[in-house]
Order: C-alpha cells, then sequence, then structure tokens
DNA sequence: ATTAATTTGTACGTATGTATG
DNA sequence: TCATACATACGTACAAATTAA
C-alpha cells in the first residue's frame, strides 16, 4: 500500500489510515514503536509536516502516544475498572481541556467519564480505564 | 492578556488558554465566530502556524469547530438525549477513528459511547448528545 | 450569475530547542 | 559527547470552500 498523490484524500489523511490499519492488523503490536517520523517521510516520499499530522491524528483518536526524544508508539489498552452507575445517577463523557489533562496525566485521545451522583457529587473517570456497569 | 515568548509555554498553548479562556468567560458566545487566524496572528504577534495549532487543540477538546472557507465557531452544546443503561449493561467511552468519525458525522473532540447490551448487541451513540442515566 | 476577496486546508522548507539513547 | 528524534515556530505557495461585491 501507498500513497496516492492523484487522490483527493489529503497525503496526511491517507498516512494516517496506512498506519491505522497496520495498527489494527497488528503489524504494529501493542506498545511497539513505529517508524521515526523521519524513517516515514523517506518510505512514503512525504514531508515531515504530512507524517507529523498522520500522527498527530492518530494521538487524537488515542491510537498512539509520542513522547519527545522518543519514537510514537501503539498506545495498549489498559485494564478496565468496572465502576457502577448508581440509581438515579447519570453519566455523560466528554474531552478535558488541556490543562485538565495534564493535571489528570492523562494521553491525547483519552476521553473522561462525569459520573453525576444523586446528592450533587461528580466523579470524573479516565475513560480508557473505566467502564461503566450496572448490576442485573 | 497576551503572550509571554520568555515562558517555557510554548505560543501555540498560550494562545489555546487565552482563547479557552475567552469562551469559558462568554466573551465568545457559543456558536460565535472566532476571529479569523489572520487575525489573530496579527493581534497577538504570532505565526499562522501558532494560531492554527491552538485552533486544532481546541477543536480536539470539542471547544471549537472549523469548516473549510469559514472562521471558527465556539461549538455549541447540543440537547442530551437520555439514554437508559439496562440492567447488565455496560458502557465504555472512546475518540472514534477518523473514518468512523466521517461515517457519524461527529464534530472532532466528541467521543463515543459503546454502550454493551446482555445480549451482545452494542449500541453506538454520540458523547455530546448522550446523556446515560439510571432509574432510581 | 460572475467575479473577487476572504478564509481555511494542505504541503513543503528552514531553523532552533529539548529530550532521549 | 554525540547522534537521533520529537517539538516549536517561522516562512512560502497553492488549493479549495465560503462570503462579499
Amino acid at each position: 500500500m501507498s500513497i496516492d498523490r492523484r487522490s483527493h484524500t489529503p497525503v496526511y489523511r491517507q498516512l494516517a489510515n496506512l498506519i491505522r490499519e497496520g495498527i489494527y492488523s497488528g503489524q504494529y503490536a501493542a506498545g511497539a514503536p513505529l517508524p521515526s517520523e523521519l524513517a516515514l517521510s523517506q518510505e512514503y516520499g512525504v514531508g515531515r509536516d504530512a507524517v507529523r499530522q498522520a500522527l498527530a491524528l492518530l494521538r487524537t483518536e488515542g491510537l498512539v502516544s509520542t513522547e519527545r526524544g522518543e519514537r510514537s508508539r501503539v498506545r495498549p489498552a489498559p485494564e478496565r475498572v468496572p465502576v457502577e452507575l448508581p440509581p438515579g445517577g447519570r453519566a455523560i463523557a466528554r474531552m478535558p481541556a488541556d490543562p485538565e489533562r495534564a493535571e489528570h496525566g492523562l494521553d491525547e485521545g483519552v476521553p473522561v467519564i462525569e459520573l453525576h451522583h444523586l446528592d450533587g457529587a461528580i466523579d470524573v473517570h479516565p475513560a480508557d480505564r473505566t467502564e461503566l456497569i450496572r448490576p442485573t
């Protein structure tokens, strides 16, 4: 698979699609590093900007995490902790603002779940580690 | 408020913070257009790249939406539809991959809620229009 | 209805800073 | 110390969509 310059789909989205498929197919295993930006740039014959846009897109999807100085890695799915939605409780999911994300130490592309209790109390849970449940 | 070039906080994050506060404070009302990228670039004395990175960050937070040819707008919060988490049901929240996002017509920065029923069926709901509830 | 101006999107380049190995 | 790698920030140019004239 390669990049089609004649396609209407932007280069960086085509590249993101290729990498995403590589993740889904297991070509890139969970926790494994992707090729460096330079390597991807050369391998697919695109600018570094296109590579960075593709990786940024995958980060917002929670598929990839990047740390400065290291190659991007396939973000492993953490264990989910069951959290009970109590009677009369309500829950919503939203993306955290950047300062809130830093405060909770969340990866990019990870939503938060707000759990609203009957008494008005609100808990905030990282969505990647949370599974809302209701007992039978 | 303005940009501090000596700060260790990147220019684009400082700018994103300023715009975000402008949204929270009501200076930019829901649905209202933000200044154009050029206007922001000139007003704060930063490059267009920094402006675009700031807006991209706010989009991933679901605070702003942008369409080509139009100025970015403060994303209005849609009505939430109550969805019952049934007995024995489970729910998780995650970001949709780009093709899935396009398929469902979701804005950037909007998670999806996966509702897993006891019989194995899975519903997918847009998180910005969904409120999970459990009756008392 | 056409044209022009505005605005965002994509893609490239260069340079420098900062963190890792 | 040195090389590698990602982050930031500026620039240019052109494409594509909308808005205004």
